[in-house]
DNA sequence: CGTAGCTTTGACCAAGCGGTAAAAAATGGA
DNA sequence: TCCATTTTTTACCGCTTGGTCAAAGCTACG
């Protein structure tokens, strides 16, 4: 039997700091598009001592995608069928653009695992992610038939909210070489509360 | 004097051949993440064959880059100052859902671009996008000055068309896995056309 | 057909890549 | 203080990268 022991201080400090760093990189450049001895270097370390905490350039990635996708359908899960409809979804679209303010680099990891085909994270997509998609539509269709809402179709209105916030993170630098860089993010809220308040009225 | 001598059917062809490898390859895994072996092979050439028609990678990035932001912008510029509003509105989304639908990849090769801080296209953005946007920020706030459509923040309306279509070729991959590979662009159509003739009713 | 100019190839280079091995240094508990 | 364990560093490996170069092969035109 391997004893697992226990984790050291620095084991945890460094292993936190590299997927800090692992995350700044990885979001800015994509998977392939990043060096271990950028991301070092961005923790502080040298790339053998990186090495030592992570078995490979893979790894470092594949722990950040797994801790991140579960916390990004947490605002999706905390959609309640008994809340008032219209209320539920407009608090997920802001719940969702408020990490997009408050963890940009974080859908920007995302993102760019997408855009390049999600080779690592697939599975997670059309397994978790498709079922929870699944349950929630049917929370927000059967409140279209009982005239709660009005008739949208489910999974684009998750897709319209999903593309609308992430794209204020995803798009900043375009976003704010359009707007001359104030802060799009209160006229960002302001603008989409209209929108799906307007989309979902009877 | 330099005599610019005239173009070959051979380069011509070649250098077709190899900006469309180069849009499947660049689309896919960013600029960093790309190879110049990876985009040969692609066209069917050789790696110092493809260097005799471009200097550099950087050169071939380039080329895709400045012809796409052109076209690109085009569906932006078709707004008619004269035309109806609300039509001229939808019109603009549906052109931009339309090149979603025929030309994911250069919708993926820009949104890899911007994801990744614009580097090579940061100045086009400031200049000639944000020169546009402001223009036809002007016509749209009119409209809703004079009463022709709803009061909404012009720049945002516009983040929202792009935002909304761009996703169905940006994020392909994720809306397949969550839909189970229907063709989601008839129902997109469907759910935009809807969702903006909402919006903008006064 | 000959040849000048265009095109392609194969051999190569220096730098950067992900990753390894082993020894040196730091740490911490008895 | 000692020493076993953990952590860091130095030196390195084989492979891939973007790019060069000179020679060979090909085309078109007089």
């Amino acid at each position: 039997m391997t004893q697992a022991r226990a984790e050291t201080r620095i084991q945890r400090k460094n292993k936190e700091l590299i997927l800090e760093a692992a995350l700044e990189v990885f979001s800015t450049y994509g998977f392939r598009g990043s060096t271990l001895d950028q991301i070092a270097a961005q923790a502080g370390l040298s790339k053998p001592n990186l090495l030592y905490y992570f078995p490979s350039k893979e790894a470092v990635h594949k722990e950040l995608l797994d801790g991140l996708l579960d916390t990004w359908l947490d605002p999706l899960r905390a959609i309640d069928p008994e809340g008032d409809p219209t209320q539920e979804i407009l608090g997920y679209m802001q719940r969702k653009l408020e990490m997009s303010r408050a963890y940009p680099r974080e859908s920007r990891l995302f993102a760019n695992e997408i855009l390049q085909g999600a080779p690592r994270i697939l599975d997670a997509l059309k397994g978790e992610l498709k079922d929870l998609v699944d349950a929630k539509s049917q929370v927000i269709k059967s409140w279209a038939d009982r005239g709660l809402i009005a008739d949208v179709h489910p999974q684009h209105l998750l897709f319209s909210i999903w593309s609308l916030t992430q794209h204020y993170a995803d798009f900043e630098v375009q976003v704010e070489a359009v707007l001359g860089d104030e802060g799009p993010f209160d006229h960002a809220q302001e603008f989409l509360d209209h929108l799906y308040t307007r989309l979902l009225k009877r």
